[in-house]
DNA sequence: GGAAATTGTGAATAAAATTGCATTCTTCCT
DNA sequence: AGGAAGAATGCAATTTTATTCACAATTTCC
């Protein structure tokens, strides 16, 4: 029942050394008294999202799945006409800016502060319908989650 | 000498099919008139960044590296005791916060209009020191190339 | 122009990664 | 506790990927 903590470990063994193949990473598991198979790490490395890499000249690099497509902004609410967009700290101009870029539909415009931003919704469209269409190209599926 | 005409196809058919092996995308080079050994495929996938990644749940696919860590901003030219520099449209503010947080020896602050911003180099600091250093985190090594 | 280096490639081979299967642990239920 | 169901893992076989070697084609320099 380690298998947590070995990933822990592998994790952190990638965060701190280059390796460049299961074998390798395997003696340093073993180094850390984790013995284990290459076989438990190929599934494990799967399972991580880990990924063999090109290192900047030469060989190959495990590495991390980038972020996937980070999201655009954290969280949207709707409050009667309007559209609470919350995003990273001083990321909110840059996100109103993409808003504005993409033409939705029954925004009129957007005003923005630092990690937060309004967008106004058009009398005789659905806020609730706009934020729909706006989480679906950009909202952040699920919570933060970076490494 | 159909190297490019070849890496070229290779990635057309990465970003039209998913493809989960080099057999397979030999398979289907050759379905295009272009036949090659898995060898130099290796070799084609390596130089083009092209890495395995896990598709989501289940299997395997070929994919294109991330673009690597987006550069934060464009380009940084001196001016005297300032710093203009240059982002994304709408990305000033969000760079210019990157920047304060940084926390750069010798920035005594910054302005950010829309695309541009102004970092102020406090007397007695090297404006250049401080433009090097802020390359050296962030700035775009070469021109734009995303894919 | 021609020798020398560089580059591109395939065939063969080595190395690395994945998978099927059997076994061992864990959980949960009754 | 007893035991079934599921998860985790090793081992071995297999598949997939990377590399080495040899040579042909191209480019670079006198």
């Amino acid at each position: 029942m380690n298998k947590k903590l070995r990933q822990d470990a592998i994790v952190r063994i990638l965060e701190t050394e280059t390796v460049s193949s299961q074998k390798s990473l395997r003696k340093a598991l073993i180094v850390k008294g984790l013995s284990v198979t290459q076989a438990t790490l190929s599934r494990d490395l799967k399972e991580l999202g880990v990924i063999k890499t090109v290192d900047d000249e030469g060989g190959y690099k495990y590495a991390f799945r980038e972020n996937r497509s980070a999201p655009l902004f954290w969280s949207c609410e709707v409050s009667g006409n309007l559209l609470v967009v919350r995003t990273e700290a001083g990321m909110a101009p840059a996100v109103a800016y993409r808003i504005d870029e993409m033409g939705l539909a029954g925004v009129l415009g957007t005003v923005a502060g630092e990690d937060t931003l309004l967008a106004v919704v058009a009398a005789g469209h659905d806020a609730c319908q706009v934020k729909r269409e706006l989480g679906a190209r950009g909202g952040d599926p699920g919570s933060r989650r970076d490494r």
